[in-house]
This record gives structure tokens, C-alpha cells and sequence, in this order.
DNA sequence: ACACCCATGTCCGAAAACCGCGAGACTTCC
DNA sequence: GGAAGTCTCGCGGTTTTCGGACATGGGTGT
């Protein structure tokens, strides 16, 4: 887990309905970041801690990785469930990232809910804050996270994402 | 007053010229409710508003009860006076409440009058309020009060209801 | 170690909306 | 002239809504 080992890891841009995606992967196959081309500062800064001394280079993402995104996007909102995302972040984010991807594609979590399930009934701003903090957006489906009133309240991509990505789900958006 | 002990309450369905009737009792034998069956949820809801915790089963209402609900749809319109009845509600409704079992059978009262007897003569509209809010029709007669001009105005089991009850009380009605 | 930041949730008080009205000003038709 | 029908507004208690103030727990930077 320290090995400081410099990796090289693979982006490429996806074309979508809500704009250029960044898709990050690694020689394993496995997702290591996910945004939106507008973020992409962010998006770096949030690699540059979970993945230290790593280099990014441009290329091809493995053939499945790549597939799923687009069937993701052509209506099959169940297609990102088998890929497999490798993350940094401490326990309690990883804990709470884990408990995102149990969320079923057209349901929606209250912040609260998303905290009890994961045994802190209480930390529900930690748990908006863990939710910010994911490098992996849409395979981590932190946008089916809401407030307890049912408004979006907030989304890395920008709330007009957050409710488009919602409805192409099939949730009930307020 | 403010003990939550949760409570058992009987619900009977009486069947009677103007439509089944839902008549609701206490273990002490007043009444806690009384309203027709097509506003059943309305009825439901304001119980629980006022006897917050109970529980509604169906059963028999006590036998004097039910009795004084049959002689009055039978034409004894005093029958449902010396009847009991448990209200929650704020002060200003309950006064109102009680006002409005001091008017007699086959008398009419004015939303302004029934004002005035409790002190407030200018709370016209918010005697109308409290009318439509109260829990137990027919014993406490909201029927009998009506506009300053002679119109019926309103009633929450439906206007032709009122007019039936004041006609059948041998009220002039216009 | 500490201070500060937050993609929350709950509570509480103030403000506004809601009405089963009534009186007065104005029209409309006889 | 009226008598009867609109309209407008003020009335007051209740209910709903809205906004601001906490408590809260984990992360991040000093």
C-alpha cells in the first residue's frame, strides 16, 4: 500500500449528453477517476492526493470500461454496476463511497439515510463532505444522494447534471 | 391533560337517512368523534390531531349512544343534548364548540351572533373556521349556524346535508 | 493539537396565506 | 326608487411556509 512506485495512468475523453467526461484508468482495468472536462483542475488535484507520483497520459481506456460508459448513457443505467474503481481516501470516505455504489440506479438516498446506513447516524455533513470528495463521479453514484426535503442540494458536476442524471435514471426528482 | 397514554377508541358505522355515519367513542362513553363515511379520512385525520397516539377499532358504540342517534334521525331532535362529548382543539375552538350546543334544535344562529356570545364579536371568519374544524358533527350542531343573509354558506358533509338536518330539525331555511 | 470548513437535519419564531364572514359601495334590472 | 346581485376590504385564529440559528462529525491546513 506505500509503495511509492511511479504508474502511469490512462485518460481519455468521452463524448456525453451532459458534456466531455474524463475517464481515468490504470494498467489494472480498474476506474481510478471520473469528472467532467470542465472540472478538470479539480479533478487532478483530487488525483494528485489519492494516487501520489502517478502521470497521466493520454490513450484508450480498456474496451469494457469505455462500452459500459456509452451504455450507460444510451438508456442502459445499470452498466457501470460491474466495473471496478480503485480509490485512496481515508476509511471513513471509502466507507461511505462503498455504501453509494449499494444505491440502485432510479432510487435516491437522504444524506441522513447514506450516514445511518453506514453507522453514523450523525455524520450526516461528514458524509456530504466524503460525497464531494469522490474521484469517481457516476460510478460512484454520489448524485443519487439528496436532502432529506428532497432538494438536490449540491453536485461536484453542477446541479443541472445532478437532476439530468437523476431523470435519466428514472428517480423521482422534486 | 397532557398524558400520552395511548388509547383505544370504538368506531361504529350507523346507517341513517343522510348516509352512514361513523361514530366514534371513548372507554369513558362520550364521544370523540362523529362525521359521515364519505369524509372518513378527514375525520381520521382531525382524531389524530386531537387524540394524538389512539388507536380507532371497530365495535359498538355504548348502547345510550347509539340509541340517541337513532331517535334523533327518528324525529326526536332533542335526543343528542344531554350526549357527552371529549374535544381536544385550542380554548378559542373549544368555546366555540360550546356555543354552539346552546343553540336549539330547529334554531338558526348567525356566524356573527355565535361571535358575539363568546366575547369576539369581530372574529366572524374565525368562528367559521373553528365550525368547519369540529370533530364531532350533528351532536355539536355546526349545522345550525348560518350567513347573516340567510345562506347556508357551508357545511363539510356537503350542503344538502345541511339543509336535510335543519328541515328535518323544523328550522325555516331559505 | 487546534481552528475552520461543509453537497445536513432539526427546531423555533416570525411572517404570510388561508377561510364555512359581514358590511359598505356600486351596478343592474325591473 | 329600490331589491338583489357583485366586488372589495377588514377582520381574527389557525396553519403552513420560510429563514436563521444551532448541533453535529470528519477533513484539511497550520
Amino acid at each position: 500500500m506505500r509503495n511509492t512506485q511511479p504508474e502511469t495512468l490512462t485518460l481519455e475523453r468521452v463524448a456525453t449528453p451532459v458534456g466531455e467526461v474524463l475517464l481515468v484508468t490504470d494498467g489494472e482495468g480498474a476506474v481510478r477517476a471520473l469528472d467532467f472536462a470542465d472540472y478538470e483542475d479539480r479533478m487532478t488535484r483530487l488525483l494528485a492526493r489519492h494516487a501520489p507520483g502517478a502521470s497521466l497520459k493520454a490513450g484508450r481506456a480498456p474496451e469494457p470500461v469505455r462500452a459500459a460508459v456509452e451504455r450507460y448513457f444510451a438508456g442502459d443505467v445499470h452498466a457501470l454496476d460491474g466495473l471496478t474503481v480503485t480509490t485512496g481516501g481515508t476509511d471513513f470516505q471509502r466507507s461511505v463511497w462503498k455504501a453509494l455504489r449499494a444505491i440502485p440506479a432510479g432510487e435516491t438516498r437522504t444524506y441522513g439515510q447514506l450516514a445511518a446506513a453506514i453507522g453514523s447516524p450523525k455524520a450526516v455533513r461528514a458524509v456530504g463532505l466524503a460525497n464531494g470528495r469522490n474521484p469517481v463521479g457516476l460510478i460512484v453514484p454520489c448524485h443519487r444522494v439528496i436532502g432529506a426535503n428532497g432538494t438536490l442540494t449540491g453536485y461536484a458536476g453542477g446541479l443541472e447534471r445532478k437532476r439530468w442524471l437523476l431523470q435519466h435514471e428514472g428517480a423521482s426528482v422534486a
